[in-house]
RNA sequence: GACCCCAUCGUCUAGCCUGGUCUAGGACAAGAGCUUUUCAAGCUCUCGACGCGGGUUCAAAUCCCGCUGGGGUCACCA
């Protein structure tokens, strides 16, 4: 039975990193018949706390991973003094301080990765390996080979940091007489900047991205094409397509930087691409987060906003950020932005807009935008000159989906009461 | 510092294993234009890379060596 693991430390959030490890040893257990089980890493029981294990467990199964299993170290204590006493006994370890200590043998190691191709070690740089320490709870690389073995984990697949770890962790299971496990290391993923991930650098864990606005599915995409391709320049790959043709030998051997614009482009791309009752669900818990109340808004009105925005915008947060204004009753209207469109008097223009609307017997798109050309050209001015003004008096904003159909979605009552504001706001000054 | 890993456009990559079809393909970003009802959408176009130096070979992005650069690890953390 092949059978993989992701053994995270809940020592902090699931972050994009191991994530993507999560995400190639998931796609390596289910694009063949094989078991992908969960390790806790949790023996530095100082640092290790539960919110971390749940925020872990979730971030897992809200990008789409199942498991077959799922362990914890710390319940295995006993397991892991058991095989270092062995060690004692048989004279490949000894106790200092109360400490188990690892003498370790002279010899090369070498390691076929699965990536790398050949890597060889010489043990010799190596200094002797605490196995227990003297609190009795076991060290990293101890309590990870005895749980590889006994949990008869059969590939490894974990990031290239560990690479250095290898050589030790042969050396335990071959003292111990273990069947040493097939390895992969895949390249780490750095900062956008360069160098490390780190809070400083942006987002880091996956729960971060969720609240951003992610969606899952965009998320594995990215980071599947993050260190790996399925070739014939696709881009847009979902997990289900992933199973297929995933391959852990075409995995990339060189560390990648993190890119939030592809990832966005992606993420725009899934939103497109979900059905509109779907992103409806998924927006929801932004716009109540927001403090506007849904219930004020029939269902169809709602899905109709979301579907005029669907294919600008390229997180779940936009539309909450975006369209704003359909659901605040006054509106802030910046003042960069009034210098810039209300600087000439248009009290006449917008008055005339909202007679005309008001008197409007039939309040549809294509009636709004007639009386609208209409009024322009008698005017005798161009439609841009009152397109954007009346954009940002209606929505705060020189940006968003076609004015007509803002117009409509916004209802009568608002948009005439909009109009007016900003025509007697305008008189005023005049005065 | 020692040991290890890595090296194609700004970024993610295809090509490398099995040299020639590569004046190096795609995507994101950027720039320009179109769409004249905006862009943060869409379409079109442009810019842009084999780190350097040696080999091997008729021929090297592709194979070999060195250098340089980047990264990782050197804990009784994981």
């Amino acid at each position: 039975m092949t059978r993989v693991r992701f053994a995270p430390s809940p020592t902090g959030n699931l972050h994009i990193g191991g994530a993507r490890t999560a995400l190639f040893n998931w796609l390596f257990a289910r694009s063949k018949k094989a078991e992908f089980i969960l390790r806790i890493e949790d023996t530095d029981v100082k640092r290790s706390q539960k919110e971390y294990i749940d925020e872990i467990l979730n971030s897992l199964k809200w990008l789409g991973f199942d498991w077959d299993a799922i362990y914890y170290q710390s319940k295995n204590f006993d397991k892991y003094l058991e095989f270092a006493q062995r060690l004692v006994k048989e004279g490949k370890a000894y106790i200092e301080d109360k400490a188990v200590i690892f003498k370790v043998p002279q010899k090369k190691i070498k390691i076929n990765d699965l990536i790398h191709g050949e890597i060889e070690f010489d043990t010799a740089t190596l200094k002797p390996q605490v196995l227990i320490k003297s609190d009795e709870s076991p060290t990293y690389n101890f309590a990870c080979v005895v749980d590889d073995a006994t949990q008869e984990i059969t590939h490894i697949i974990r990031g290239d940091d560990h690479i250095s770890n290898t050589p030790k962790q042969i050396l335990f299971y071959e003292a111990l007489g273990f069947t040493v496990p097939v390895f992969a290391h895949l390249p780490l993923i750095l900062a956008t900047a360069g160098g490390r991930m780190s809070k400083r650098k942006g987002a880091t864990s996956i729960s971060e991205y969720r609240a951003l606005g992610y969606l899952p599915e965009a998320l594995v995409n990215y980071l599947l094409l993050l260190g790996w391709s399925p070739g014939e320049n696709q881009e847009i790959v979902t997990a289900k397509e992933a199973l297929k043709k995933f391959n852990i030998e075409k995995a990339n051997k060189t560390a990648a930087a993190f890119d939030i614009n592809k990832l966005d482009w992606i993420n725009a791309h899934y939103i497109k691409n979900t059905p509109l009752e779907d992103l409806f669900e998924k927006i929801k818990p932004f716009l109540e987060q927001k403090g506007y109340d849904l219930k004020d808004f029939d269902r169809q009105y709602l899905l109709n906003l979301i579907k005029l925005y669907q294919g600008r915008i390229s997180k779940l947060t936009d539309f909450a950020d975006w369209a704003d204004f359909f659901f605040k009753d006054g509106l802030v209207i910046s003042e960069e932005l009034k210098e810039k469109h209300f600087s000439k008097d248009l009290t006449k223009e917008f008055s005339l807009l909202a007679q005309r609307i008001a008197s409007l017997d039939s309040f549809t798109i294509e009636d709004i935008e007639s009386s609208f050309r209409d009024l322009v050209k008698e005017l005798g001015i161009k439609t841009k000159e009152l397109v954007h003004p009346v954009r940002v008096a209606l929505t705060g904003k020189e940006i968003g989906p076609g004015l007509f159909e803002t117009m409509f979605y916004l209802g009568k009552e608002k948009l005439l009461k909009r109009l007016n504001c900003i025509a007697q706001a305008q008189n005023k000054e005049a005065a």
